[in-house]
DNA sequence: TTTT
DNA sequence: TTTT
């Protein structure tokens, strides 16, 4: 149950390759950076101009899975889930405030690329009765990306990310 | 035009009064402070829990009016806009980031209490050629809040915005 | 999993009572009739302009429940569902086809009237682990609507649903 | 201004090349059929069972436009619109009801296929002040598909419609 | 009628 | 840092 409506729809492009790490509870979680561009014509000047937003979403279980199989730099997906503002400690000892887009369990997860394009994922979704019991959507081996792009440092996509944690959130 | 798609949906309450100011241009922003709250079930405790999250709200033109006209603390909002983030500059020299929900031209914004429940206001809407034209759902004075819930300073809204502009955002 | 996005966001208010029916599995269906509105000033004869849409939202299981027992013309509430269009045989012994929001276990209602207000249940919420444990948030009893408003024939909401598989859908 | 709210955002694909018309006005309207699909396990049957839903998209204007050229059978799109449904006589005489999904002023279109993948268009952008001055990104031009897949036919995607104004609606 |  |  909720008071009030919490929810943020994007569609936009990964910057970098998904970070993916494993909470203690054994748990994925995934962040994504995420670009929407507007462009407009400025009024006074007639100049065209490009505002590019990034976004940190991060995704948890069964959707950080499959970020981390599925998606990578360039990939365009449809995100739906809903803002959370936390603190972290900063390098410098302060305390520094972030935005993410969560997408937990009532949120979505759907690709946009060519090939992959469409399928959405829900983390509760009912076919995917246990974490036990990957699904055809869901391999279990995480080494061979959807879209290789000559890519060779699939397998590195994981190690790097024992420093996610760290001060800085990305 | 614009590559992707940004779009923040939130049904809350504000926190305190909306805070306004006047642009150079004459337009006005108010600022919001929204919030939603989730409960839940602790899976291991049993416990209820609840977790508010605050939403940093903007508004812009006729909305930012609007704003500063009908709304105060405890209102019920539907607003529809879209995330940014920007750097500002802290008090204590170091740069600070800040993520917004911006309302603007493309945004909605409506109004959810009771009585003045339900009218939307988009910025761009047709039925408001000018802004030097208010309409009938804009009257011109400021000083009478829709529900006066025995406020008395409703006048002083808009006074201590003047240092809305300093190093902390809210 | 789905291929492709299919939502449907309403704030609107009750026509009608919900009409509820049991499915022979004994789950709840509501339908309610929702209307949302524009207004507008003609362009060219410059005169104020409405036009109300009616949408039909069927709800199920639980939100179905929830829809008897809280829910009544003039309520006002957000619904987040899908589109889906179905044939059904009409009384001339044609076939018609009707469009509607379904709310099922990935869709939104809340309820936005004052009391209420704000009190959002997804179907598939964890915190209601199975249909045989009502929690505080969907007592047992149907009979005493959240605001009366007067109204003395809520035990009769479900009784005139027996037509409700009628050829007229509404 | 409006009461209530009433979006509908969509992400499919076409079942077949939009069908395009100019009203009396000379302003284009262009009609979409766009599929949207689930698939689930059936937890009886453990089966795996699909259903497509078809919607009805009209746009008009700019957008009209934009879909003339740019879009075809299989084209992957973003649509934000709003549910209308309205009566039209069928050829027996009899009235019928359709729900249409309108994408007018207030609604949103983006192509997400490859190449011309991530342009959105507003149909009240303000980058394009008049109808009489097209931006690149609607060249006047309508007899070049962006992704011709062979289709032969370009040029008469706009001739048949003459018979859209027929009982049938689709 | 699309898509995977 | 993406995309066009």
């Amino acid at each position: 149950m909720s008071r009030g409506i919490n929810k943020v729809i994007l569609i936009g492009n990964l910057g970098v390759d998904p970070e993916v790490r494993a909470l203690p509870s054994g748990d994925s979680v995934a962040n994504l950076s995420l670009a929407t561009s507007e462009t407009w014509t400025d009024k006074t000047s007639g100049e065209s101009r490009e505002r590019t937003e990034w976004h940190r979403v991060v995704l948890f279980g069964r959707l950080a899975d499959i970020a981390a199989q599925y998606l990578h730099s360039g990939s365009k997906v449809y995100i739906e889930g809903k803002l959370r503002t936390r603190q972290y400690q900063a390098q410098d000892g302060g305390e520094r405030t972030v935005t993410e887009v969560v997408v937990d369990v009532t949120g979505t997860l759907q690709m946009l690329d060519s090939r992959a394009s469409g399928a959405t994922e829900r983390s509760g979704a009912s076919e995917s009765p246990s974490r036990s019991s990957p699904t055809t959507a869901l391999p279990a081996s995480r080494s061979t990306p959807a879209r290789g792009r000559g890519r060779t440092n699939a397998q590195t996509k994981r190690a790097p990310t024992s420093d996610f944690d760290d001060a800085i959130p990305f």
